[in-house]
DNA sequence: AACGCGGGGTG
DNA sequence: CACCCAGCGTT
């Protein structure tokens, strides 16, 4: 594959020219503001724009800027990206916006090299920020782009490797144009969510189909070539619901595990689903077993869930307090449950439940 | 270099 | 069911 400048230059202008005729409009376009930029960015990392685009509305709403995001507690910052996934994003974004905030006096990193030392910016994000918001000359690669480029190009290397992230990437840099970084960008992005797709691409109506190495070489199918090895682990959890009044047992769900940050209940897990579960006797109250069983797919693991209840007597309420403080459980009210962030299979739980 | 991290859409 | 999505941090 001999490429030269020429055979870059007439790609870039072909992909800038779909872009004009076919432009998606999207919410965060248009704007130079670094911060809803970054915003709309992290929203987006593995997440489909339809399906992030409530999230930026909430976001941009509930925090206008970098100062709202920085004074929330992350608490509530995590209930509003409740449902998203990937929670990690929304604490580093948290702690992204004091440290802009307090540290930096309120000004937003402006270059690739300084956006890329933010927590949870890395090369996708940083070269989407410093392209849409200030210009900089840094080409975006994200599954669009690989894929995009994976076919046009001819290339076999995998890109979930290491190396094909940097061969792309370099490729990228080189394709991208100087005076219009920013549009170029959104353009081969927008191409290759809407024309160049994973799955049958409409290639009879493709403008670069001519010079497209896949298209003539009838390899789309093949490229890009991507080598998973996802392995997916079977999980059994069984939940205790402890009631006392009008209070439940929650739990913050801690670091090393799913969910970090959000609140469930206390939990057993089961290495298989028939051993014999046993959970201290709290008053020698028994334990009602919910009859539903509930099936939450993760990407990387699938989760059997079991609910058990109990209710403890108003009496006991301090005895059960301190239960609670020993094991880092604290008690709920059940009209602010709503305020506490949740992992998915919890609230489709409370839903069933009339919560 | 390999792995963990959500939830939802699509064929 | 498998695959993918405006990826990143940790080990």
């Amino acid at each position: 594959m001999n490429h030269k400048d020429t055979d870059f230059q007439a790609f870039s202008h072909q992909i800038l020219l779909w872009y004009s005729l076919n432009p998606r409009e999207l919410p965060w376009r248009g704007t130079k503001n670094p911060y809803k930029i970054w915003l709309s960015e992290i929203i987006l990392q593995q997440t489909r724009v339809a399906q992030g685009m409530p999230y930026y509305y909430k976001f941009v709403k509930n925090y206008p800027t970098v100062e709202d995001l920085a004074l929330a507690p992350e608490e509530d910052v995590l209930r509003l990206w409740q449902g998203l996934g990937y929670y990690s994003r929304a604490r580093n974004l948290h702690t992204c916006a004091k440290y802009i905030h307090f540290e930096l006096g309120g000004k937003f990193p402006e270059t690739y090299a300084e956006l890329l030392k933010l927590k949870g910016v890395g090369s996708y994000t940083a070269s989407a920020i410093s392209s849409f918001a200030f210009g900089e000359a840094k080409a975006v690669v994200d599954g669009n782009v690989f894929r995009v480029l994976a076919r046009y190009f001819g290339i076999e290397t995998d890109i979930a490797s290491s190396r094909g992230k940097k061969e792309f990437e370099a490729l990228a840099d080189q394709l991208i144009p100087k005076d219009q970084p920013g549009e170029y960008n959104q353009a081969i992005m927008d191409f290759g969510s809407r024309q160049c797709t994973p799955t049958n691409p409409d290639c009879g109506i493709c403008p670069l189909k001519q010079s497209c190495f896949a298209y003539t070489q009838n390899l789309v199918k093949d490229l890009p070539v991507k080598i998973k090895k996802l392995k997916i682990k079977e999980r059994h959890l069984h939940y205790y619901i402890i009631k006392c009044g009008e209070d439940w047992v929650w739990k913050k769900r801690g670091s090393g595990d799913i969910w970090e940050g959000l609140f469930d209940f206390p939990v057993l897990e089961k290495e298989k689903p028939n051993d014999s579960l046993q959970f201290e006797p709290l008053d020698g109250k028994e334990f009602e077993q919910i009859d539903k069983k509930y099936r939450h797919i993760l990407s990387h693991q699938k989760l059997n869930a079991t609910f058990s209840k109990v209710e403890i007597p108003s009496k006991n309420y301090q005895k059960l307090a301190d239960w609670c403080e020993e094991r880092g459980f604290i008690l709920v009210n059940e009209e602010k449950i709503d305020y506490l962030a949740k992992p998915k299979l919890i609230v489709n739980f409370l839903n069933d439940q009339g919560i």
